[in-house]
DNA sequence: ACCGCTGTTCTCCG
DNA sequence: TCGGAGAACAGCGG
């Protein structure tokens, strides 16, 4: 389930998998679709210790010593996994051979994952890495910054948040659920946010990040994609269950292709003017953004 | 058995 | 230039 949170466990997984080992030998699986942009000369000659990896929203930045890297993004389910020698992975599409004889496998049933080697020197600057917008974790998330990557959109609110351009990492899970934890409709409009809602915005944004790197396991993928692992989300998947705030059911509609998951009492699509709201500012007065 | 759904990004239309 | 639809792929549940 790779969105920021997945991807930054996966960037932490290698590093630790990497770390004191020496890469000796890559395999590319001989026509996977993984490879479609990838130099495979370079795949090939991947070689040395680890020097760093890098992420920016769910790409990652891979450098080893011999001067050469790789970017690679999950797809919708890639995933790395370390093995012993000779086991057999399922779907395995790249292989990352260490010197103590263990194989870091990329797993990708879906084949919507990549991986394209080029030059360490290069990484930065691929095109898809370039276009990137501002990073919630590693760049830190401010009203500042969200309103300026935001700013200009004409796209429903939850439409821009998944827009990687604007906002690095987002996807269709973690969108929803920072909407769900600000309170705010996901069709509302960029420009109709107050002041006090994107606060609540990147409040939820970092929360909804946060939740999903602390529920991690200790194994090789977040704790919450196990199989039969209760649904860990506040409204995503749930529909037609209480919302675990106000007990409403949850609904879901398609949006921009990709279904929605919001609660419509907690998350009105009119701009909720409660009493506690009032209290603290008896002058109600319009926000325009 | 078939249909529709699934976390991503890219390309092609209007 | 922008937005939406469909494609790329494989599996799963109803």
């Amino acid at each position: 389930m790779p969105e920021l949170p997945e991807v930054e466990f996966a960037r932490r997984s290698l590093e630790r998998w990497f770390e004191g080992r020496q890469l000796v030998r890559t395999e590319a699986e001989p026509g996977a679709r993984t490879f479609r942009d990838c130099d495979l000369g370079i795949f090939k000659a991947l070689k040395g210790s680890l020097v760093g990896i890098d992420r920016k929203g769910k790409y990652l930045m891979v450098r080893f010593s011999n001067k050469l890297g790789f970017v690679g993004h999950l797809g919708m389910t890639g995933k790395f996994l370390k093995r012993a020698p000779g086991e057999e992975v399922k779907w395995s599409r790249a292989r990352f051979v260490l010197d103590d004889g263990e194989v870091i496998h990329f797993q990708d049933m879906r084949l919507f994952g990549r991986i394209d080697a080029v030059p360490a020197v290069e990484l930065e600057g691929r095109p898809a890495v370039a276009k990137l917008g501002v990073d919630p974790l590693g760049d830190g998330l401010s009203v500042e910054r969200l309103q300026e990557a935001l700013s200009g959109s004409n796209q429903e609110l939850k439409v821009a948040l998944m827009d990687q351009e604007r906002i690095a990492g987002l996807g269709n899970i973690h969108a929803a659920e920072a909407l769900f934890r600000a309170k705010l409709h996901p069709e509302r409009s960029v420009a109709s946010l107050s002041p006090p809602e994107w606060k609540a915005l990147v409040k939820g944004i970092q929360a909804t990040i946060a939740f999903a790197l602390d529920v991690e396991g200790d194994g090789e993928e977040i704790a919450y994609v196990e199989e039969g692992a209760p649904n860990p989300f506040l409204v995503y998947g749930r529909a037609g269950t209480p919302c675990r705030k106000c007990k409403t059911l949850v609904k879901s509609f398609t949006q921009a292709g990709r279904t929605t998951h919001f609660c419509p009492t907690c998350q009105p699509k009119q701009r909720r003017v409660d009493g506690d709201q009032m209290r603290k500012r008896p002058r109600a007065r319009r926000y325009r953004g």
